[in-house]
DNA sequence: AACACGGGGTC
DNA sequence: GACCCAGTGTT
């Protein structure tokens, strides 16, 4: 017992060190890496969430010429810091950043906190992340497990069982704490991750030059291209959304901010039919609220399509021209057409007005 | 434990 | 079309 024990501990430091060594010659030059600034690195760990490094690079940048300190963050309108966020996805993760940042200057005195439990106590910010910035910036020793440490983990150790169970997870965070080296938690965070990233791959590892090769199960028994192994099968629905462009004599038009628990909270769109019934042909009065407006009909969009992870969605855009101005009523707002660029909207509203030259 | 939440990219 | 990406919150 005492003797197994003592080799597993030799073989998980031989991983950790050679997951350290490849990481110092292999990492990439990313910005965040340049500092040990709380907010930036937590800007970083919230943009990257279920988003590539390469779309999220230009969104950091942005949002920290935008939003320089966690204060001006935090006195910021929920509406700019959704306007950043527009075309990056997960709304949520805004909508919780910016709560979060207030909270920090009411509960922490605007100083981003320095525990583990103080960290994961805010908003958006869950195990993983937790683990990032909590190493990255204060050398706490937990480890991250994100996408990458579970298919580096799952394949290194042979594990075969669903990585999206909670259950696996958990075992998978505690194979991996225990490789995680406590002289410093943050670069070993940094190099399992970027092993994952760059290395240990999805598709097509570079197993031929792996420098864990002789360390890893999966290879040793061939089943590298078979894991991860996921359990979850997605189902997708489809929906319909006919939107009312209902512009006046002034160039404005009706808009509305989305609220509830649907899809892209926050942004905002233009009054909305849902229906999957196809071609009626919709007159003014179909649209929800506004009743007493006058106007006709001037053109029907081709249908615009979007995939999302749960849904796929189809969009139409009914312009229709009001005989008078229009009036806020009701939940809708009336912005001008030189407006249109200050509020953030979904991808496939944005598609439109791109192609209708409004936006 | 299962599910929803976006959009871009790859094969 | 299916799956992945520096996951989290809700039910």
């Amino acid at each position: 017992m005492q003797k197994k024990h003592k080799n597993i501990s030799k073989a998980t430091e031989q991983v950790s060190s050679v997951l350290i060594q490849w990481y110092r010659k292999n990492a990439r030059d990313l910005p965040w890496r340049h500092t040990r600034d709380p907010y930036p690195i937590w800007i970083s760990e919230v943009i990257l969430q279920q988003t590539t490094v390469a779309q999220g690079e230009a969104y950091y940048h942005r949002f920290l010429k935008k939003f320089p300190t966690l204060a001006a963050l935090a006195s910021a309108e929920q509406d700019a810091v959704l306007k950043l966020w527009e075309g990056l996805g997960y709304y949520s993760r805004a909508r919780n950043l910016h709560a979060a940042a207030q909270d920090v200057m009411n509960r922490f005195d605007g100083q981003f906190p320095d525990t583990y439990e103080n960290i994961i106590s805010l908003k958006g910010i869950g195990p993983y992340a937790a683990a990032a910035i909590g190493s990255f910036v204060y050398g706490i020793p937990r480890v991250v497990v994100d996408g990458n440490v579970l298919r580096v983990i799952s394949r290194l150790y042979g594990i075969e069982e669903a990585v999206d169970l909670p259950a696996t997870k958990k075992q998978i965070t505690l194979l991996a704490q225990t490789l995680l080296d406590t002289q410093d938690p943050a670069e070993f965070n940094q190099a399992i991750m970027e092993f994952g990233a760059i290395n240990c791959t999805y598709k097509k590892p570079s197993c031929a030059t792996c420098p864990l090769r002789q360390f890893c199960t999966a290879h040793a028994k061939k089943i590298v291209d078979q894991l991860p192994l996921k359990s979850k099968k997605i189902k997708k629905t489809t929906r319909r959304f006919h939107f009312l462009i209902l512009e006046d004599p002034n160039n404005c038009f009706l808009v509305d901010q989305r609220t509830g628990k649907d899809v892209w909270q926050g942004l905002f769109q233009f009054p909305l039919l849902e229906s999957n019934k196809l071609d009626h042909e919709l007159s003014l009065h179909d649209f929800p609220h506004i009743e007493p407006i006058k106007g006709k009909l001037v053109g029907v969009s081709e249908l615009y399509k979007q995939t999302l992870t749960h849904q796929y969605i189809q969009a139409c855009f009914y312009h229709f021209r009001a005989e008078a101005s229009l009036k806020r009523h009701n939940s809708y707002k009336v912005i001008s057409k030189s407006e249109i660029k200050d509020y953030a909207w979904p991808k496939i509203i944005v598609n439109y007005l791109k192609d209708r030259e409004l936006l």
